[in-house]
DNA sequence: CTGAAAGCGCTAACAT
DNA sequence: ATGTTAGCGCTTTCAG
């Protein structure tokens, strides 16, 4: 089938609704009826509005059914960067999770900053969207449920629950116990962590399962092995730089992000430490281009993509466009080629 | 400066701005003339009414704005994929470009084919959109210029021009050009070209810049060096395996672009060849993640973000809201650490 | 400088 | 099953 852009004549808009009825020699209210599919109408009438509708190159204006339904089919999608791989590929999955119902996302992107975090929220409302995601946002849980009594809302990583309101948690803490049992697990003792943003929910839980697995394994870890990261390869460089010359040892790094880990490879490429021979390194989030880096990276895989798709499909679920309830897969190990036996 | 979202008693919108008029003792017109400034008015009915729209928390219904004045205050962006660090850079330039105006973006994805293209396109423009960016799209000049016939639209790397159609377009030859003389300077002679998506400008031009660079220089490039990629790390990896695979001498790779780099980086590793003691590198683009690959990669930069905020300036320009003209910067080749002298 | 009034294009009672 | 009609919330002549 090949779609072809009209040839009309020229950029004569404006055909209407009304247009089309008289064409079709019908009210106004069976053309609507028959696009909406609000109720039964006679085959031979559809069939001169449809003829008409396509004659005409009639297409709805939907600010006017907006203006009258009060649907405005947006949604509106808070991220806190567009430009990272790991909210874009959320991103994704929330287009497709949208697609099949028809409502469009309007994106804006928060600056790690609840200020900017508010206003562009504010912006979205104001565009009177239908329903809301919050992608992992910095404002308050007290702002989200005021935002929740306008439309439904759906948030990822906290829990958070109303009327109008769900949210979507992975449990990053497991994560960051599944990464530190594997590196214990090859016989490190000294693994060092560098940290995620500060203050952020998820940076500390991935931190907790690192201690969770040392106090299962018995070991101590040392506190000077922790460094404070930012979830970016800038970042993770500059943290395992600062580590690798405190001359404290370690035989692992924990970084709470890929973005991270591979910041953190280069530090130790640039001080002569080899990967995996001298440092075992584990990531955490999976992004696609983990599995390419140089070696490929063991990292934890975040089911992402799965993130927005559901987060899509729940807020639909809200607003009325009923779906299956959905699990999200759990949290997984992908041992690549970062990771060695240690024997000290 | 601290923003709060009201409290206001619950969610009993639709607070209009008759509303407004009413408890500000003016008509309606007088209101609408305050919010958009199309008049000047009395600064006791000002007050008065900005007193009124603070109380009653009104905002105005931007539907209904669109619906009479037929702006809808949304551009049409059409992205090939909103995965790509390429694309989501020029997104976010095209968000700051736009900030200013109150216009809000929306996204639509292609997926790499004509067909879907043409399909989003049209999601787009049943949206009404005030004007459109397409970030370098499958479908045919024809259809671009039918589509500039309804609204403005900007579109990068190719040269259309019209009353409502402009392009945006860096010199992707001249890139080519910089990336292999940069290689020959070195002393290499045997330089391998892994390929982009087959049919694309783009790609095609960094080819002849390729070519180019050999001519100047007086070297004949060995055919049995151009291998395809597909513009993805994945292609980039198979590409050059069966380029070492095929025993054909080469001691520097120019590759499309950093992602088919970094999948090549991981090929030559496998392969045992060391970057750059055995083989120099360099990719296209300078994503910001390539100065973090190991080593850090030597790349054509290309003003990603800067495309996306001119395109996004452009064409404000052309729906009336007058920008200075804008001149893209050169495109620069980024040394650093994967090319290096060589002596056969 | 300000108000009255007429719609923008569509949907949804309410009739028939 | 289909038509009539009254708006949705705003902007914008047109008077005054």
């Amino acid at each position: 089938m090949t779609t072809t852009l009209d040839t009309s004549p020229s950029g004569t808009e404006a055909v209407t609704l009304l247009d089309v009825a008289r064409v079709a020699g019908v009210s106004p209210s069976t053309v609507s009826r028959i696009l909406n599919g609000t109720a039964r109408v006679a085959p031979a009438k559809r069939e001169a509005v449809e003829a008409a509708i396509a004659q005409l190159q009639f297409r709805p204006n939907i600010f006017a059914r907006s203006l009258k339904t009060g649907i405005t089919m947006t949604v509106g999608v808070l991220t806190q960067s567009i430009e990272s791989q790991f909210y874009s590929r959320a991103l994704k999955g929330i287009e497709v999770g949208l697609e099949a119902s028809g409502h469009s996302p309007i994106i804006v992107s928060g600056h790690w900053s609840a200020e900017t975090d508010l206003a562009s929220l504010q912006l979205l409302t104001s565009r009177r969207v239908d329903g809301l995601i919050i992608l992992t946002s910095n404002i308050s849980d007290a702002d989200v449920q005021q935002l929740a009594r306008q439309q439904p809302v759906v948030i990822t990583e906290r829990a958070l629950e109303g009327p109008k309101l769900r949210s979507l948690h992975v449990d990053q803490k497991f994560g960051g116990y599944l990464a530190t049992q594997h590196l214990l697990a090859l016989g490190h003792t000294r693994i060092a962590h560098i940290a995620g943003v500060e203050n952020r929910a998820d940076a500390q839980d991935r931190y907790l399962g690192y201690l969770q697995a040392h106090a299962e394994a018995g070991v101590t870890p040392d506190p000077r092995l922790l460094v404070r990261g930012n979830f970016t390869d800038q970042g993770g460089h500059l943290a395992a730089l600062r580590l690798i010359d405190s001359g404290v040892p370690f035989s692992a790094v924990f970084c709470a992000n890929d973005d991270t880990a591979q910041g953190a490879r280069l530090a130790l490429y640039q001080r002569g430490l080899r990967v995996p021979d001298d440092v075992s390194l584990v990531g955490f989030d999976d992004m696609p281009t983990s599995s390419f880096m140089t070696p490929p990276l063991t990292s934890v895989r975040q089911p992402v993509y799965e993130v927005g798709l559901y987060a899509a499909r729940m807020l639909l679920d809200m607003m009325g466009y009923p779906a299956d309830a959905v699990q999200l897969p759990p949290l997984e190990l992908m041992v690549r080629e970062t990771t060695r036996k240690w024997q000290a």
